[in-house]
Formats: C-alpha cells, sequence, structure tokens
DNA sequence: CATGAATGAGCTTTCATTCAT
DNA sequence: TATGAATGAAAGCTCATTCAT
C-alpha cells in the first residue's frame, strides 16, 4: 500500500473542515476507525459533536471522504512517471522511484497506519473492497506497462514473463513498506535494488 | 501472514467452550475485532452472554486465546522443513513448499481475515505487537537459514547477499496471500516460482 | 453527624442538572449508594440514562458531587457563632445552638441518611475518609475553642480538661441525631441540656 | 455500636459452614454487604458458591445469619454486670466496665464496621431496623437500671434526671467507639471518666 | 455435600444521532 | 454555522440464583 502525502483540495469550505479532517485522520491513525468516536474528533477539533453533522451527513460519511481522500489521487504515474524513462536511466530510475516512495511512506506512518484500517474495513464494506481492489491492481498494472516500456526501450529482453515480474516488483514494494510499518527490520534498499535487479534481468 | 490450518487441542473443555471459539473467530472474521460484541458470538454460539464469562474472564482474554492460537504454532519449520532439503530437491521443494503454504490459505480465507485484524488491531496492544514482529522475524529468518542451508549443500553461490535474498522470498510469499485475500488477481504460481529461481541464481 | 439544610447554589444550570441532584439524593437516602443506580435516578428525574453523562462524567463524579455538597460548608461556626457568645447568654446560646441543631435534622431526616451512607462508604473511599475525618475533627476543635473562649469570659472555670469536655460536647450532640435517626426515642433536649450544665460546671 | 467478641456456637454443622461466615464477616467489613459477593465469600472460603446455598436459602439469608450473631448476645450485662456493682466499687467499676468495652471494640475494628454496615443497611430492612433499634434501646435502659441501682446503693442521689443521664452515659460510650473506629482522634479514657465522674455526681 | 455450567436481570458507560435554538 | 441538551441502542461486565450430577 502506497499514498503520497495527502493534500486536501477544497480549501473554499473553511477552517473547520479541515480541523474535522485532520482530526479525524489523526485519530484514525491512532485508534482505528471504530475507535475513533465523533467525539474524540470533535474534542481534538475544538468544536461541538452536531458541528461535524454540519459537514457531514453521518460517521460513515466522513470516513468515507477520508477513504476517497486517501485512495483517489493514488497514482501508479505519480511515483513512476512512465515518460520520463529512457534507455539509459531506465534501471536506476526504476530503484529511485521505488526507494523514494518507501521513504515518503517512511516519514509518513501515520498514513500507512490509516490506509491499514481501511483495508481491514473493506472486508465490510463492498464500496471500500472495489475501490481497494481496483486500486492496487492498477498499481500492479502500472508495473506491467513500465515493463512493457522498458522492452520497447531494450533494455529488458524479449519474451520474458512480464506480468508475474511485474507484480513480483508490486508486492515487494508493497509488503516493504508494511513491514516497515509494524517495525519489521527489512533492507528495504537492498530488497528493492535486488529486485529491480532481477526484473531487468541483471545478475 | 501465513497460518496453517487452526486445530484447538482442547477437546475435554466440552463443547460450549469450542462453540465460544468457532463463533468467535467466525464473528471477528466477519466483523473486526471490536464490533464482534460478546452478544453477537454467545448468540452465534447457542449460549447466554455472562456463559462465555464461565470460559474467558474478559473478552481481552478472549481475543487473546484466539491470537494465541492463531500465532502460537506459526513456526517456519512447519512449512519449510529445513531438514528434508537436499542438493537435488533444494529448488523444486522450495518452490512446493511456497505453494503448498499460499494453497492453504487460499483455503482458509477467514483465518487470514482474522489475522489482518489482528494485525492492524497490534498497533493499540503492545502485547500483540511485539508478538507479531516477533513471527513475522522469525519467518524472515527461517528463509535466510535455509538459503545458507542452501549454501552449504552448494545450490547457491556464495558470495550472495543473502539476507536480501531470503527477505524478498518473505515479502513476496507474505504479500501473495494478502493480494489473494483481498481478492487482487495475482499469478501467485509464477510469481512465487519466479522470486524462486530468481533467489536460486537460475535464470 | 450534623448538617444545615442542603441548598444548591448553581442556580443558573438549568432544571434538569437539579432533578438529577434532587433525585439522586433522594434514591441515595432510601437505597444507598451503589443500590441508588443512575437507570433509577434517570428514571426519577424523567430523563435518560445518558443525560446523567451530559452533566457528571461518571457516577462516581455525581457521588462526590453530592458528598460535597454535604460536606463543604459544615461548619461549627454555622451553629455556634463564637461571636455571639457574651458572658451572660454563655450557657443558654449554647444549649439553644445545640438544640437547634438538632431540630435541623430532625427536620430532614433524608439528608442523616445519606450523610450516614457516605460515612459507611468512607470505609472505601480514602478520599471520604480524608475529608470526613477531617470535618468532625474541625467539629470537636469548635467546641474546644468556644470552651476556650468561655473560659476567657470567666464563665467556664480554669484548669478543666477542655478537651475531654468539649469532646464529651461533640459526641453526645453527634450522636443524639444518630439514635433520632434510627427512631431511638432519646429525651434529646434533657440530655443535651445536662451535657451543657456539665460542661458549664453547673450542678 | 459495642459487641463482645463474636464466637458462633454451631459447631456441629462442620468446617464449611463456618469458613463461609467467617470469610463473609471478613468480605462485609471490607466492602459492605452489597459488594460482598457470593463469589468473593466462596472464593474466600475456599469452595464454589453453590455451595453456600447449601447452608444458606439466599444471600439474604447468609446476612440475616451475620445480622443476629452480631446482635444476638448483645448485652449490657455482659459489659457492665450490675450484681457486681457495689457500694464502694461503683464509680470505678462503671469506668473500667466502659474502658473495657471501648478496648475490645479497639481491638476488633473488624466487627464495629459490619455493625455500622448493618446499621446503615437497618434503613431498607425493617427487621433489622426494628432488632437494631430494640437492642440500643436495651442497652440505654441498661445504663438507667445500672443507676436505679445505684441511687438504691446510696451513691446516686435521689432526685436526678437518671433517664437523661443514662442516656448520656449510652451515647457518649457507642459515639467514642464510631469516632475511634473512623480514626477520629478521641481522648476516649478522659471522655469517659469525665462522663461517669458526671453521672455520679462528682466533681 | 458440593460442584460445573449456565442464565436473567441489571449495572455503568459509550456511541452515533437528533433537534430546537 | 454551530451548539447545548438529550436519547435509543448497545457495549462489556457482575450478580444472585438454579439445576443436573
Amino acid at each position: 500500500m502506497y499514498k503520497h502525502t495527502y493534500k486536501d483540495e477544497t480549501v473554499a469550505k473553511g477552517d473547520t473542515y479541515k480541523h474535522i479532517i485532520d482530526s479525524a485522520l489523526a485519530l484514525v491513525a491512532e485508534f482505528g476507525l471504530e475507535k475513533a468516536s465523533l467525539s474524540m474528533i470533535a474534542n481534538k477539533a475544538g468544536i461541538s459533536k452536531p458541528a461535524i453533522y454540519y459537514y457531514f451527513s453521518s460517521k460513515e460519511a466522513l470516513l468515507d471522504h477520508l477513504f476517497n481522500l486517501l485512495f483517489d489521487d493514488y497514482q501508479f504515474d505519480h511515483y513512476f512517471p512512465l515518460e520520463t524513462y529512457t534507455k539509459d536511466n531506465f534501471s536506476s530510475l526504476l530503484t529511485d522511484n521505488g526507494l523514494h516512495l518507501l521513504q515518503e511512506y517512511d516519514e509518513n506512518p501515520e498514513l500507512l497506519k490509516i490506509i491499514n484500517h481501511f483495508i481491514v474495513y473493506a472486508g465490510q464494506k463492498q464500496a471500500y473492497d472495489e475501490k481497494l481492489k481496483h486500486t492496487l491492481t492498477e498499481f500492479l498494472d502500472g508495473f506491467r506497462r513500465l515493463l512493457i516500456h522498458g522492452q520497447k526501450l531494450g533494455v529488458i529482453k524479449e519474451g520474458e514473463d512480464l506480468t508475474a515480474k511485474s507484480q513480483l516488483l508490486g508486492l515487494v514494494l508493497d509488503n516493504i513498506s508494511s513491514y516497515l510499518l509494524m517495525g519489521i527490520k527489512v533492507e528495504s534498499t537492498a530488497v528493492w535494488t535486488q529486485a529491480v535487479s532481477y526484473v531487468m534481468g541483471d545478475d
């Protein structure tokens, strides 16, 4: 699961709105979706409980908003901009982009926590489930498109099982951040570098 | 996260006890740790709420029991018995053992769900966090020991970064099951096969 | 144990607040601190149970409030204002003030009941215990100060054991009200009058 | 409230029975009548909860038994044996007997605590209330009979208000133990000595 | 005699939600 | 826009009690 730093676009809606969202994010990260109660959120936002209902019709609506905030602008291209990849920089850029993504999450452990809460919750809410599935699938697909691009550039051999290789990349990258989140020591740089070099056919 | 089929040893304790545990497992899988209430569990078990307290001193104690049930006998050796690996079967056994693990979880999607709930909950309960960390670390370490064994057998080249390679194996295997759980289509066999062949230095 | 008529100062807080306190006082008097449940209190106050939590953070907080209500403004001077005592009125004023106190409690048997419940409960809650001890000690001390004042006025002989005499006064007065509360017939006026005349050295 | 050391006569009923009563007494002293639950009692007695029902038909029955145990053999004569009082020893014996009673309670603070719990509970249970009233009244009456005896012996003047004096004695003695129980420092010896000397007409 | 197993009633507390203002 | 006041529903938990064994 990866996500770049969250930035809410709705500037016009005023401070209270943002306070609610920020408080909600912080509390969900700390206590989870259900234990983060509206009381706590209102409290942290410095407003009264009913005020939340002015902006969100229900707690569920608020959580939905957070969910979309985190997953909406989540795109493979943001981290691995296909158009910047050339024959010469392919391997090193792939490595760098991946490491950069890992670093971003390392710096925002809260985000990963929230996302994890949503992932588990997705088991109970179909709408989340579908969006989540779609998002992750898209990301895996991004790696596939990238590898195909690499083939066209001639840096990746023809005839390889690109699907499996791209999925391996996605799975590894995703899980490195999960393990980092849990505080399990993983040599993230080395592992990612190896995964890349393998996919590139280096040895 | 991997786990073989759960089997409770305490046969002597009678039916009610098992009903409680089974109901709890099912409901935790479906609704999560907090939303699976004692009322629901009692209901599903066909008993009254206080009856649960005859067997467990609190809801937390019940959840702890489930947690231990799932994580206690979780061992790398169970899936990858080091002593069975030889020079000749190393590569294929590694592949087969991994696929077998994946298949096991594929057949018990409930277990993975519960485990995921516990993983998220671990963020709030240190005891879980520690055990979880220890368990996952142990599993990664298992792969490392296995690769070292492979080196001794001469099937893996000297001078390789075994730590990174073992971690790659662990991360990939773990995340394949996660993705399967979420219903994301991953070519698990192909990916795992590739990961193994990479680590073995095949190409 | 003595206490003047309870009167809550917080007029501004609205009716519900007062209803809660009044209901709580009545039910604690009748059933005791533990058996007076929030359900009963809410019921008697004509509100829902959670409404109580809007005003008090817990049952304990509510009981604490009652406790303070009863003991806070409990002062010896309120019943025996030292500055009003003169050489001429000393004996009769001491008698009158005591009788007045007894009468007050006679007219508010509920208060004494509640106080008794708190006294017993003090054995389990240190905060109550300390305040209670302090309050009663202060009252005994009040009598001592009063007798010293009497010595200065020349109505009480020098060289007497004022401590013992003052404690006798306090103990008698306190226990008369207890016995009255229990419905045990005590000739309160006669007993108190005798106690006073003894302390004054009359015969 | 005064009470000599409790001693159960029912020896024949076996150990369990006594264990139950002892445990109940100890726990009632510590936690009060309601909070001392049958679970706790059974636990402390080293038996199972239903075992209590073999000896007592209900918790109330058990409490009733304790109540009677404490109040049944409560007699003024036990502490102040009228027949031992003579013209010569009257004053000193009265003093000594009272001090002895106080000392007894001082050495058994548990008993006083339990008795206090019952006194408060008496407000809710008429049967207790009546017995309690009767017991206390009897004690006050005992002092009256003693003073009358003193008059006959010629150590107390004729024409005195013996009722008020006897009540004063009873109230003082009773409340001294209460205050001692609460941990309020009272010069018990001095106060009681004064009370006696007053009643005797000494000065 | 005594217990393991179980229950209904009731407890304090928290929650998302509503509504008049 | 925002809040004070209140609520129904449900949570985890404890208790006195029962009953077959």
